[in-house]
DNA sequence: AGGCGCATGTAAGCCGTTACATGATTCC
DNA sequence: GGAATCATGTAACGGCTTACATGCGCCT
């Protein structure tokens, strides 16, 4: 199923809504990392109905076409349960942060091994990219055809530090509490 | 024109190429932040030099095709020199960077100037994220239904903030020698 | 009376990926 | 002889955006 298919059946785990409440929440909440239209968001619902992951009830409300609330059924909530759980390192940069958006929809314990997977992947693409930089001798200078490659690859480094960073910090808010020092 | 085609034409500034060369860079060297595959690639090679932005004369090779080696004309030189100087912040994420890994092209005193642009479009970022930080009251607890909106915005924060730090060191490393402290 | 928000749907088109298709040269 | 690399092109398909289409209820 795709990313989208996961972020919706995510959000009405929480709780029910229509395709309408959706798409406000994908083009706002949640879109500091992503953003999804009502035309993507309808066809999608219908498809996961079919799949047997969400139902609607026909309820009152404005427009000349029957307004329905959606809600995921029990397979659907098992569903993103199992998607969140998986622990392949996703690839696409949104799924990563879908995650992270879905993760308290798992206990605590499973969050943490969750985020933990997630940290060590950045973490790796870390290492993965000093050493690509190391390869090179130093800052490269401005006037050197190599200086986009010098400086894209900085930001590439900066950019999975922050990510394991803030994924530390996530887990670290997780930890239960050390209870005492004795 | 599309992202990609300023991508090959900036490419193409520097030095004359065949598609397949170009594949390999933006396949393997702009990878960390940009892929396109050579599907993409042939076909907008055709639209760029339809639109007077490229040449290309046949040289020797393998292939069952002839083998084109594509360089840029004056007119297409001159277009990557005002896209980069286009002072509007630019809204695709790649695009971004993009513009980083171009930004040689022009003189350094330009250059600055144009990262300068994207330092200040990120800096606000920063002010806008933790505006709409603060208004929710600290941090949100894990049971909460917000915490995913906290916890994405919080990496919005990072993210924003690593890019600023990042324009503005690249800044720095061009700004000329104060010389003396007299 | 007009505009905005609620509410759902479809269609056209771009961007991008995967896969199909072809064939020469070079290295093992 | 076979595999990898060089080299160019097309086709099918999915994701996403923009735009078209419709109409009720509430507020000013």
């Amino acid at each position: 199923m795709s990313v989208l298919g996961h972020a919706l059946l995510g959000l009405l785990s929480r709780k029910p809504a229509t395709g309408y409440d959706l798409a406000k929440v994908l083009e706002q909440h949640v879109g500091h990392f992503w953003t999804a239209r009502h035309s993507q968001i309808y066809p999608e619902l219908g498809r996961l109905e079919e799949a047997g992951l969400v139902r609607h009830t026909v309820i009152a409300g404005a427009g000349p076409r029957p307004t329905k609330r959606y809600s995921a059924t029990a397979a659907g909530k098992a569903a993103v349960r199992d998607w969140l759980r998986a622990t392949a390192a996703p690839v696409d940069p949104k799924e990563i942060l879908l995650r992270v958006y879905l993760v308290n929809l798992l206990p605590p314990a499973e969050a943490i091994e969750v985020l933990t997977v997630l940290r060590d992947h950045h973490a790796a693409m870390v290492q993965t990219f000093e050493g690509l930089a190391s390869a090179q001798a130093g800052p490269v200078g401005f006037e050197s055809p190599a200086y986009g490659d010098w400086a894209t690859l900085s930001w590439g480094i900066e950019f999975e530090r922050g990510r394991t960073a803030w994924l530390e910090r996530l887990i670290a808010g997780l930890r239960p509490d050390p209870d005492d020092a004795s």
